[in-house]
DNA sequence: ACCGTCATGTAATCGGTTACATGATTCT
DNA sequence: AGAATCATGTAACCGATTACATGACGGT
């Protein structure tokens, strides 16, 4: 594909996961973007397997990554980055962010409108105390992988966050 | 409209977080709306203006709000709750959901993919002050207007959070 | 050889976002 | 009266989700 005929994208939080996680991986194919996914962002929140297909396409056309076929009996579709794809990475990595977190929490809004916490906390409160254990597992096996410290690190927010649920709604089951 | 002719919708959290403000208002505007959601769940996530003039529309054609036009000048569209919505809205309340959050967190996202913390770390740390301090600012004014104590709840935990996340950010600026 | 699960993809639809536009108040 | 801000809406596009579908592989 010529530079010329290059789509204009837009590089949305989701391109720059399957921009990274092709970064670290150096090709993957878009099931090899599933698994990666399902072990770390996947923690926090879901993408779906259609858009590990559809994403890299985009990304593809606006020439951030590289497909190749595979010319054996299953043609997988193979992507790397391009140098293009590289700097892009690279610049959105080294710039902070002051922007915050968006969370959207089924729970927390129902408690809002007025659901009955009697009800509700007993449900989350397992939900999250099992979300929990699952990060603590995850960190174990990490620290004996050797892990980077950095990815370490994200695990250990969303378990700082996953204790804090579990205060939260543990307060509310007791009735407060 | 017919019951006949009601087209058959979604519904998204979107589409319930419009039901219960419009439950708690009486009637709305989208600009009633929009405040509302500024004071609420907007700090948690954000809803851009425009989509609470077409949620509200989506509604009306499922059924779940009724929209009634001013006569005056400005002709204002108005929603209410139809007995649909209100049903609707009731049974979601009251049923308890295991599901648990979806977090978005560009900070994180990059601290994941080896951004530089001594970088990352203070910017982040500073919004997430700035957050804490505006929640805070937020529980005393409910205090103060003797909000139902649920409403309050869903501000505390967000100042959990908030507590949290100063927390980690702390640590990495001091170097860990 | 068959069956279940893992793996791989496409198509259609729709919710959500971005961009554009204008009308009504309020303040100076 | 003019400027600035508040308020109200529409249109187009696109990223994301849902649903559908089939191929390959490993175990019995």
């Amino acid at each position: 594909m010529s530079p010329s005929d290059r789509k204009v994208i837009n590089l949305t939080p989701t391109s720059y996961i399957v921009l990274g996680l092709v970064s670290l991986a150096g090709k993957a194919t878009p099931y090899d973007l599933k698994q990666m996914v399902a072990a770390s962002v996947g923690n926090f929140f879901g993408i779906p397997h259609s858009q590990l297909y559809s994403e890299p396409e985009r990304l593809t056309a606006g020439g951030y990554l590289d497909e190749k076929r595979e010319t054996d009996g299953r043609r997988r579709k193979l992507y790397s980055l391009t140098a293009r794809g590289r700097e892009a990475l690279a610049d959105w990595i080294k710039t902070p962010t002051d922007e915050l977190y968006e969370l959207r929490d089924p729970g927390l809004l129902k408690l809002g409108f007025g659901t009955d916490p009697k009800k509700l906390a007993p449900v989350q409160l397992e939900a999250h105390r099992r979300k929990l254990a699952e990060l603590e597992a995850i960190r174990t096996q990490m620290k004996m992988n050797d892990a980077p410290d950095h990815q370490l690190l994200v695990i250990e927010a969303g378990i700082g966050h996953e204790r804090e649920y579990v205060r939260f709604w543990s307060k509310l089951v007791k009735g407060r």
